[in-house]
RNA sequence: GCGCCAGUAGCUCAGGUGGAUAGAGCAACGGCCUUCUAAGCCGUAGGUCGAAGGUUCGAGUCCUUCCUGGCGCACCA
């Protein structure tokens, strides 16, 4: 939309230039912005005032010069005046307001410039332990992370999601062993339980199944057979869990492939040949002081297992020969220190860590009844993904994970969440929808012809409210608002612009009877209008993974 | 002690690379449905943008130093 401003902008400033109004080598690099305060115009330039100083000139006059030199040949530009300290503002013609609506309504209007086209880009995220149900925290990652890969993929990226399952570790031992005690506790032989197992009600019901399947058959079995029977069950539930949500991964990358392929002992020799590494205290050390970190770190534990950020560099290391041109890592705020490592590790072994790009959330506090719930897979005290899906639903969860910046800690009261679920904005951005579709359902009852497809800027000649230009103007920003979450990797900035678009829609419906016009033309113009904002919510709700229904 | 993130209305939060009188939702108060969905709209009230300095035409935004909260700083993942 700033586009055909930005081209009677540049024009005018030749022209002032040529008119020797300005001086010839100064370089504008002003933005062209929607102001707040809509009374300012439809679009201002602060170009005036960042020219000041190379000009040296008032930014006033700077602005004057330009509204005197303005070259608009197309017309767009209803009236161009200065105001405050030099701001020049641009108040747009209703011809200007019919284009834009025109190429909205095409096919491809809604088009975000696809400047991921041939990059190909992976998502990393969820990739939590399959040690217990996924927790409201895992909720943030994976939203996030599938919001993200659909915004990637939405301009233009091919793109890979992936989880990285991490079943390696000692962590799925003390799994296995939890699971065999409660069993041997169910089929009446002495057990102890680990000090540090994991006490969730799952644990149980993962060993009731055994023992309902086995008898007391498995009895003297080592923790392995407990521990793959509890993986493959714990890993059941996660992806029914993702399924709920529409997530869907295109590998599951298992940890210790890493170790079969000798793939981590590839890269502990490289960092070894390199003098990266140091022995000592029976360990295998990163050279902190020689990779940029500010400690030493162990690579190799005494016992000889590989401590976990030596199989994490090395599933990077993998990950960058798959050839991405951007590896995006979702994480937690309490894994920043081990990214930081990762990517030290492959600086260090001559590899391409600026294409590691983390994108790290802050923790999700649950709040009940006024009281903080403390989450603890291992001590069981957690409210899962599954139970917050029951109480809030698919949609509002999303929206709800969304519309908070990720470096904001996010606070979800379960109370409000389940009391209040329809004040929740989701449902106002779905409503704004819904009564668009009705509108259009009611005006096919009374015999009006609806649009449909491209409309001709002719159609739209009509318009002539500044109510309309305002409702279009909002439409018109949803591709730069894209691009921009894109960019940023950042969705919340889609939230945010659909709940305004959504406040615009409901605003203009109180307005205007659309279908009460006394003037036909006028209603089929609207109508038109509309199908675009409908259009438009229904793409931003779907980049969200969020439903757009047409009855509420 | 060190590092990262946050601190904006009573609450939850938005505020690209500095722009005009700092916004939204919820909560509060007052209005609007015989007419396309009131899950909506309009209005009122609510702020020393954690504090103090600094940079400049201009700072919620950038710099410095503090204060407060969260998360890290394991031979756990």
């Amino acid at each position: 939309m700033k586009s055909r401003i930005e081209v009677v902008l540049e024009r005018s400033l030749a022209a002032a230039r040529e008119a020797g109004a300005l001086l010839s080598d100064s370089t504008a690099a002003g933005t062209l912005e929607v102001p707040k305060d809509r009374s300012h115009g439809d679009l201002a330039s602060n170009v005036a005032l960042t020219m000041a100083k190379a000009e040296r000139k008032a930014p006033r006059a700077i602005a004057e010069a330009l509204v005197v030199h303005l070259d608009d040949p197309e017309g767009w530009v209803e009236s161009a005046d200065v105001a405050g300290p030099g701001f020049l503002n641009f108040r747009l013609t209703p011809r200007f307001w019919q284009t834009e609506l025109a190429e909205l309504s095409a096919a491809d209007g809604l088009r975000v410039p696809d400047f991921g086209a041939g990059r190909r880009v992976q998502v990393e995220f969820v990739s939590a332990n399959p040690t217990g149900p996924l927790t409201v925290g895992h909720g943030r990652n994976a939203v996030l992370g599938d919001t993200i890969a659909r915004l990637l993929s939405g301009t233009g990226h091919e793109v890979h999601r992936e989880y990285y399952f991490n079943n390696a570790g000692r962590q799925m031992k003390v799994l296995g062993e939890s699971v065999r005690s409660r069993y041997l506790e169910e089929v009446g032989r002495p057990t102890e339980f680990p000090e540090d197992g994991y006490q969730g009600d799952y644990i149980r019901e993962i060993a009731h199944s055994l023992v309902e399947e086995h008898a007391d058959g498995l009895a003297d079995h080592e923790g392995t057979a407990f521990r793959a029977a509890a993986e493959q069950a714990i890993f059941e539930e996660i992806r029914r869990t993702q399924d709920r949500l529409a997530i869907r991964f295109d590998l599951y990358f298992n940890e210790d492939v890493l170790y079969s392929t000798g793939a981590i002992e590839k890269v502990l020799a490289a960092l070894d040949e390199k003098g990266f590494v140091d022995r000592r205290e029976g360990a295998v050390w990163l050279r902190g002081e020689a990779v940029g970190l500010d400690k030493d770190r162990v690579l190799v534990k005494s016992s000889g297992e590989p401590a976990y950020r030596l199989p994490d560099i090395a599933y990077h290391e993998n990950k960058l020969s798959r050839g991405f041109d951007e590896i995006v890592d979702i994480l937690g705020a309490d894994h920043i220190e081990e990214n930081k490592e990762v990517r030290a590790g492959l600086a260090a072994l001559g590899l391409a860590a600026d294409r590691v790009r983390p994108v790290i959330y802050q923790f999700v506090t649950l709040t009940r009844n006024g009281e903080q719930v403390k989450m603890s897979t291992r001590r069981a005290e957690f409210v899962t993904l599954d139970d917050l899906l029951d109480e809030v639903g698919v949609d509002a969860v999303r929206f709800f994970f969304l519309s908070r910046k990720s470096d904001s800690h996010l606070d979800f009261d379960l109370e409000l969440a389940t009391k209040q679920s329809t004040d929740n904005p989701v449902y106002y951005v779905q409503y704004a929808h819904a009564r668009i579709a009705n509108l259009l359902a009611e005006a096919g009852r009374q015999g009006v012809e609806l649009p449909d497809g491209a409309v001709a800027v002719e159609v739209l000649a009509p318009l002539d409210d500044a109510d309309d230009f305002e409702l279009i103007g909002q439409a018109a920003a949803y591709a730069e608002i894209v691009d921009l979450a894109a960019r940023e990797l950042e969705p919340h900035r889609v939230v945010f612009y659909l709940q305004d678009l959504a406040a615009g829609l409901h605003r203009y419906y109180n307005r205007h009877r659309i279908l009460g016009d006394e003037a036909p033309g006028r209603i089929r113009a609207r109508l038109a209008m509309l199908v675009v904002v409908r259009k438009v919510l229904a793409a931003g709700l779907d980049l969200l993974g969020v439903s757009a229904p047409d009855r509420m």
